[in-house]
DNA sequence: TAGATTGTTAATCGATTAACAATC
DNA sequence: TAGATTGTTAATCGATTAACAATC
């Protein structure tokens, strides 16, 4: 297989989530020109992207929905659910151990862990908070290789390298923090003041 | 001025949150390889993405952090705090609410607004929730430009319409949906699923 | 059949990088 | 002065788009 552009590969999970959206709408078939117009993106671009993975349309008629939903997911791997470990029981993790947008997304959060006495040994929403001293083994053990970091910005690298010892591949990082990881482990941030600075430069108070 | 590529309007807030985080750190002094290596960005990139608004450095010596720092909050317009608006008061609201990350880097949430009639008139970390219905005439009243979009999926295009009627022209959607809104008005999508699904493409379970 | 839409090619467009004169 | 690093130009690289044959 050729080398998949990250670009590409960041806007299938888009793809994914507005074809969902159109089957939970009830529409069973759609085409590049449509999906595009939903999305802000050329009907080209989309056909081209898909293209990198396979034919999944038919000429003259579109794409069906659920056949292009279930490419897509296995593309992206997420047909089974990953196990996600969720480290720093804050207001965020709090949040997201709550979120129910996970749900049938490929992810499901499985393991809590925290460094506050108090925390520990806490029930929150149905998951024991495990103490983060025991971070490496308990990941290692459970196999787990999804992360999200949600610790404060002082501590996040130092757990990140604990998570990338412990075999971790993808984290999610909350803290507003350039980490800093081994090539082969991949980080995403969300950090809404980056969204949000990148709106105020357009607008004029 | 010359029309900047919304792709350099995205890097600014990075490179304004790990200077930030630098002068945190104490140092006063870096340059454009230093800065490069921190976030995986050539030097190259960041002396042309700079080149668009001004000249802020010295050769040989580099850039004066304190001072990108200012020009950079100058051009992204947040040395003044924004005012902002928060619809859903659930539990990504009631996060955000607590989230101490909006502190210094422009930023404050002023007003609080859901439908729940159980939610309205409580206090939630020293805001009084307000009535969903009464949200445009509150958000014009108050001049607020910018929005945090915090509802359930169902409801976000129907309050974004609202949010637009009400002068809104930056709004950071929560809601794992695609917005339409006028070209005028400014969308950023946090969607932790999305993030996940662009690292498992490359992870092997 | 006529209309619609795919997948793909080639052309265009734009972003990144390498290189270097200028200069601190 | 010698070394370092900027801002900028030109070259390279890569992404997007337009166009269209194929075909449902």
């Amino acid at each position: 297989m050729r080398e998949i552009p990250d670009i590409v590969v960041g806007r299938l999970p888009v793809y994914l989530r507005a074809l969902s959206r159109m089957i939970h709408e009830g529409q069973q078939v759609t085409s590049s020109k449509e999906l595009g117009e939903r999305l802000g993106i050329s009907s080209a671009q989309i056909r081209k992207d898909l293209s990198h993975f396979g034919e999944f349309g038919k000429q003259g008629t579109g794409y069906q929905i659920q056949y292009l939903v279930e490419q897509l997911q296995r593309i992206l791997k997420v047909k089974e659910e990953w196990k996600v470990a969720l480290i720093g029981v804050g207001d965020i993790g709090h949040a997201l151990t709550h979120y129910n947008g996970f749900v049938n997304r490929g992810f499901r959060i499985v393991a809590l862990f925290d460094s506050d006495p108090k925390k520990i040994g806490s029930l929150v929403n149905g998951l024991i908070v495990i103490d983060a001293a025991k971070l490496v083994d308990e990941i290692r053990a459970r196999g787990l290789k999804v992360a999200m970091l949600a610790v404060p910005a002082e501590k996040a690298q130092e757990v990140a390298n604990k998570l990338v010892e412990a075999g971790i591949e993808g984290i999610l990082n909350y803290a507003p923090i350039n980490l800093s990881v081994p090539p082969n482990v991949r980080v995403q941030h969300i950090d809404p003041v980056i969204h949000l600075q990148r709106m105020t430069f357009y607008i004029n108070s």
